[in-house]
DNA sequence: AATGAATGAGTTTTCATTCAT
DNA sequence: GATGAATGAAAACTCATTCAT
C-alpha cells in the first residue's frame, strides 16, 4: 500500500539500517542487500532513493556526526559555568550512545576511509573543528592558552575513545575519568 | 627458473605490497590480485604462500606493529635517563616512518577491523600493552602515579597520531610538540 | 489537474521523445524512464498510454515512416512531369528533415530491428514497396524497364542515405547529386 | 584440464559465439552470459579475456569486417582483368557468407551503433574507404570518372545488401544481378 | 488523468580460490 | 617453485512493469 511522502521515511530507515549493519558486521563490508533487508525494502528501492552504495554510506556517516552534535548541544545547554561546559563536552564524547557497537565501528571506519575518500575527510575535519572550537570556548576563562589546551584535550578524547571502543566493559568510565583528570590538570595545574 | 629459499623473499614482498595497496586504497578494499601484481607474482602464488587473503592481511598487520616496535627499541637503546626514555617513545610514535601514507591507512584500518576481527583485536591490544608498559617504566621515577599517567599519555599519542595522520603537512611536528608538552605537565606539574 | 482529451497530446509527446532519445543514444538501448522524462511525464503514464515499451517503439517507428511519407506526398504534389516526379522522390529522401541525427539513428535501428521483429519488418517492407511503386510510376514513361530501374534507384537511395547519415556535413548534397546522376544515366543512357 | 596458450582460442570462441548469438537474437540485446555459455565457458572468463561487454562486441564487429576483407582479397586474387576485379568485388559483397543471419544482423547493428559509438564509426568508415578504393582501382580503365562511379557502385551495393538482408530467399541473386547491371551501365554506357 | 512507490528478475562485473601443468 | 586457466558465488546496479492513491 504505497503512500505519499515516503522518501524521508525510507531514507531514514536506510540510514538507520546502515549503521546497524555496520555495527553488526564490524566493518564497512556490508552489502546494499543486507541494508535494504534490514530496512524492510528491496535493494532496488535503496538504489532508487540514494543512487548508489557510496551515497548510502555517506548519509550514514553524516547521521553519526549529526547524532553526536545533538548530544553535544544537549549537554552544553544545561551547563552554566565554563567548567561545566568542558565537562559536558567530555560527557558527550563518552556518552553511552557513542559506544553502541554500530557507532564505534562506524566511527573507526570513518577514520580509515578519510585517508582516501575526500568527502569523508571533509566530514571528519568538520567534526574536529567543531569540537576544538567548543573546547576552546569553554577553556578560555580557565586556561592560559585555551587553543593549545583544547587541541590537547580534543586529541586525548579521540585517543581515549579509540581505546575504550575496543576495550571490555567498564573501560568507558575509566576513559572518561582520565579525560576529566586531564581537564583538572590543565585548568588547575595540579598533576 | 625457480630458486630455492624463495619463501621468505616472496612473503616479505607480499607483505610490503599489501601495506602499499592498503595505503593507496585507503581501506581494506584491496584485492589479492592487486597485491600479487604489485609484488610481482601471480595470485596463485600469493595463496600458496599465505593460504588465503585473511592471512596475508594479518601478516601485514603484524609487520606494521613489528616495524613500530623496532623504531621504539632503537629509540630506547640510546636513551640514558627516564626522561629521555619517555621522549624516545614519543619520538618513535611520531617518526616519519609512521606517517608514510600507506602506514597511516593501514594503522587506521587496523582499528576499524579490530572491532570484529579477534586476531586483529589481539594484535592491537598487544601494541597498546607494550606501549603502556614502556611508558609506565619510563614514568616511574618521574610521576606520582606512573600507571595512570602512562595510560593518559598513551591515549594522547594515539589521538594525536590519528589527527596528524589525517592532517596536512606540518601537523606531525605540532602533534609531537603537544605530546611533549603533556609529558612536561605530567612530570613537572607545570601546566 | 488532469484534463480531458490529453491522450493524443501525451502520445505525440512520447513518440517525439522516443525518437529524440534513440537519436541521442544511437541505439534502441533507451529506457522508458528516459523517454517519459523527456516527454515530461511519469513512466507509469507512458505505460498507461501505450501498454508497454515495445508499443511505444513501434509507434515511434510508424511516425518516422509517416513523416517521410508526408515529405514525399508534398514533393509529388507540385511535380508536373514524370522527370519532376522522380526528382521529387530523390529530393524527399535527402530532405534535411531526414538527416536530423535522431531520425538517422532511428532509421538505422529500424533496419537492425527488422531482422527479428516481425512488425518492424512489415513496416519497413511497406516503406520500400511504396517508394518502389512511386519510382516505377515516375519512371514508366522514361525507362525501358521501369520496375527494374526503380528497384535499382530505390536501393541506391537507401545506400546513399546510409552513407550520408554517417558522414560529415556536406555529404548529403553529394549523395543527392549522385542519385540524380544515376537518374540521368538510367533515363537518357548517358553514363 | 587447463592448458597453456588458451587465450587466443578462448578469444576466438567468444567472438564466434558473439556473432552467432547476435544472429540468433537478431539484435545487440545479447548478454555476456549467453555468449559465454555458447562459447562453453563462464561469464567470468569472458570478462577476464576481454575486460567487458563492449570490448567483446567490438572484437566481434572487427571480425565481421575482417571476414569480409578476406572474402574480397580471395576474389581479387583470381581476377585477371579490371572487369573481373569489379565483378569479384560485387561477388564478395553478395557471397553467401555475408548473408548468414548472424552476419546480416551484426552488419545492420553496426550501422545503427556507428551514429554514436566512435570506435564503430571508425571501423565502418574503414570498410567503406577500402571498398571504394578497390572499386576505383578496378574501374579506372573502364570508366571516365572512376572515383564518382565507384562511389555510386559502393552505395548501391550497400543499399542492395540492406534490402536483400531483409528479404526472402532468392533476393540475394536479384540484388547481385542488379549490381552487375549497374556495372554494365556505368562501363559500357548501355542502360 | 496522473503519479510516487515498489519490486522481481536480470545484467554486468568482481574476486577469492582451486587446479593441472 | 610458479603460473595461467578457470569458476562459483555474490556484488552493485538497472529497468520494465504494477499498483494504490
Amino acid at each position: 500500500m504505497p503512500k505519499l511522502g515516503m522518501e524521508p521515511i525510507r531514507r531514514a530507515a536506510l540510514v538507520e539500517a546502515t549503521i546497524a549493519e555496520i555495527g553488526a558486521a564490524g566493518s564497512l563490508d556490508v552489502t546494499v542487500g543486507q541494508i535494504a533487508k534490514r530496512a524492510g525494502m528491496s535493494t532496488a528501492l535503496a538504489h532508487h532513493y540514494f543512487g548508489g552504495k557510496d551515497q548510502i554510506f555517506l548519509a550514514a556517516m553524516r547521521q553519526i556526526l549529526r547524532d553526536f552534535g545533538i548530544e553535544v548541544v544537549a549537554g552544553l545547554r544545561s551547563a552554566r559555568t565554563p567548567r561545566a561546559r568542558a565537562e559536558a563536552l567530555i560527557a558527550a564524547s563518552f556518552a553511552p550512545s557513542c559506544f553502541a557497537p554500530a557507532t564505534v565501528s562506524a566511527w573507526m571506519t570513518l577514520y580509515a576511509q578519510a585517508t582516501t575518500h575526500p568527502e569523508t575527510h571533509r566530514l571528519l575535519l568538520l567534526y574536529q573543528r567543531r569540537l576544538r572550537s567548543n573546547l576552546t570556548h569553554a577553556l578560555r576563562p580557565l586556561s592560559r592558552d585555551p587553543r593549545r589546551d583544547a587541541e590537547l584535550l580534543g586529541a586525548l578524547i579521540d585517543g581515549l575513545y579509540l581505546r575504550a571502543g575496543l576495550g571490555a566493559d567498564g573501560s568507558v568510565d575509566t576513559a572518561k575519568a582520565t579525560a576529566e583528570r586531564a581537564l583538572d590538570t590543565l585548568t588547575t595545574g595540579a598533576p
